[in-house]
RNA sequence: GGCCCGUUCGUCUAUCGGUUAGGACGCAUGGUUUUCAUCCAUGUAAGAGCGGUUCGAUUCCGCUACGGGCUACCA
């Protein structure tokens, strides 16, 4: 690549960033990091009507918590601001005109509810409505009222939109880095609207003249934008300039049934689409982060959604994407999202944390529970359960005998309590009350002395046993709870159980 | 309807004309754990269909089918 790399990725703020938004962002972001580019964040609120204040700040904060933060942005080395299209808006209009006196475009003041009715009309009769060449010479546009009759509407006031005059007959042979060679012929091109009446541009106009004056080199979108590709191509070609690459990205598509996912499959489904928790008056939607996801989990299990080095590697830390990523190596075909997958992907990253990390994480779940812990126990805890876990938050179903007594006991379990139980477990507690060294393995060679010398078989004691302090059959090696928990908790329990069964 | 993109195990994917079509998730079985889970092992399962091109097609081309996207003064 001979020109320094400059990427942008480019959202609207009409509310949460979505998952899929998010995997853009960071291909266009590894894309960067990997040829010494830069990746910027531009925001492209010109549609007024669904502007959603929240979202910006929102973007920002999700992609600093994926670890894919931009080097540009509003606010950060601001080279080529401002970089919200809002406070741009002073720029477009001039390129369009300039458009407009090249020949490249034109005033139209046909209203929408004109064209509206005209297309519903055209539709009845079976046939399809596109404003562009077929039609334009007879609508109410500059190619067909006079020069000084278009400046007099103008100045007037009258509402005008400016729209792109598309050339005639020209086969358009385009290149996608991802996808190849694609031809559009520009006969079934429509002449969309470039600069709107309420005086902002569209999409096309103002990404066009941002991309150019930001000199972004790649423009990495989703497969969405692909129809748009053949306008693009042609803005670029009536400035003058010289065009990016693209490359579209391969949709991403519900677990179950068809289309692509949507920002409702979400909470439906039961796994978040939005990074961060999104709260509305009308409810919230959950997020990757608030759930206990790791950043590192969703941006690796993100990364191989569309994307793979052709090698069986899984486990990649955000450095090793950057070095492994190649936009050639995209998959063409959309991917179905797989909850499961990703879970998986969070499995592996808890288990790559400290202890200490993870006893740092699970101490607020604690503290709501108004339970107050020991932080060296504590590290023992989640050292002890965490390899059964795919959340932190889950620590607390996996363990909470350590900080609970059991409340009531399996009942499947409650099967192996014989009549001779009771008995042997006061036995049990005796023997524990001599112990002086209560570690896990001291208590473990006692009781099994104990058990061989009066050759009392495993099942009778230990599932009892186990049944007593956890109340269920679940959780780590016994005597790690036991040692743990302390003798006087033990012994307690012990005898609840043998009380209350 | 029109235009464009796509199509390998249930899912994510490898394969760049010759492979027992590989890996991962999931699922199943077994082992470890006197528990549950983890972990380990094994198994399960795929080239949409039809025509070409070729000595030989999953791989190249065409058609069909199916899936997806776009078709706004939204992005």
């Amino acid at each position: 690549m001979s020109k320094q790399v400059r990427v942008r990725f480019a959202p609207s703020p009409t509310g949460p960033l979505h998952i899929g938004g998010v995997r853009t962002a960071l291909f266009n972001y590894l894309f960067a990091k990997k040829h010494g580019g830069t990746f910027y964040l531009r925001i492209e609120d010109t549609d007024q009507n669904r502007f959603v204040p929240e979202a910006e700040p929102y973007i920002l904060e999700a992609l600093e918590w994926l670890g894919i933060s931009p080097d540009e942005t509003i606010g950060k080395n601001e080279k080529f601001g401002p970089y919200r299209q809002s406070e741009r808006k002073h720029l477009y209009q001039s390129y369009a005109e300039q458009l407009v006196a090249n020949g490249w475009a034109y005033y139209a003041f046909d209203s929408s509810e004109d064209l509206d009715q005209l297309r519903k009309n055209t539709e009845e009769q079976g046939n399809t409505f596109i404003y562009n060449h077929t039609i334009r010479e007879r609508l109410d546009n500059s190619l067909t009222v006079e020069a000084d009759k278009v400046a007099e509407r103008i100045t007037n006031g009258e509402d005008y939109v400016i729209r792109f005059k598309t050339p005639v007959n020209e086969i358009l042979e385009l290149k996608d880095i991802i996808r190849g060679d694609i031809r559009f012929d520009s006969n079934l091109l429509d002449d969309k609207v470039l600069f709107k009446s309420d005086g902002m541009p569209t999409y096309h106009l103002a990404n066009i003249v941002d991309d150019h004056l930001m000199e972004t080199t790649h423009v990495i979108r989703g497969e969405e934008w692909l129809p748009s590709l053949p306008l693009h191509f042609l803005l670029y070609k009536a400035f003058g300039w010289e065009a990016p690459e693209f490359a579209h990205l391969p949709l991403i598509l519900k677990p179950v049934g068809n289309g692509k996912l949507s920002k409702r499959d979400g909470d439906k489904l039961g796994f978040p689409v939005f990074p961060l928790e999104w709260r509305t008056d009308e409810g919230i939607s959950s997020g990757y982060r608030e759930k206990g996801f790791f950043p590192e989990a969703v941006v690796n299990f993100l990364a191989l959604l569309g994307w793979n080095d052709g090698t069986d590697k899984e486990l990649y830390s955000l450095e090793e994407l950057v070095e492994a990523f190649d936009l050639s190596r995209v998959h063409k075909a959309g991917a179905k999202f797989d909850p499961d997958k990703n879970k998986w992907f969070n499995h592996q990253y808890l288990a790559l944390q400290t202890d200490d990390d993870l006893a740092k994480a699970f101490a607020p779940f604690l503290y709501e529970k108004g339970i107050d812990i020991d932080y060296t126990a504590l590290v023992k805890i989640v050292s002890s359960i965490k390899e059964r876990a795919n959340f932190v938050e889950e620590f607390w179903e996996l363990g909470d005998f350590f900080f609970v007594a059991p409340e009531k006991y399996d009942e499947k379990a409650t099967k192996n309590w014989k009549e001779e139980t009771p008995l042997l477990m006061q036995n049990v507690a005796d023997l524990l009350n001599e112990i002086e060294d209560f570690s896990s393995m001291n208590v473990e060679t006692t009781v099994k002395a104990w058990m061989a010398e009066f050759e009392i078989g495993m099942g009778k004691v230990m599932q009892p046993l186990r049944l007593s302090v956890v109340g269920a059959l679940k959780g780590p090696h016994l005597f790690d709870i036991i040692e743990i928990i302390g003798k006087e908790e033990t012994i307690k329990r012990i005898e609840k159980a043998i009380a209350s069964l």
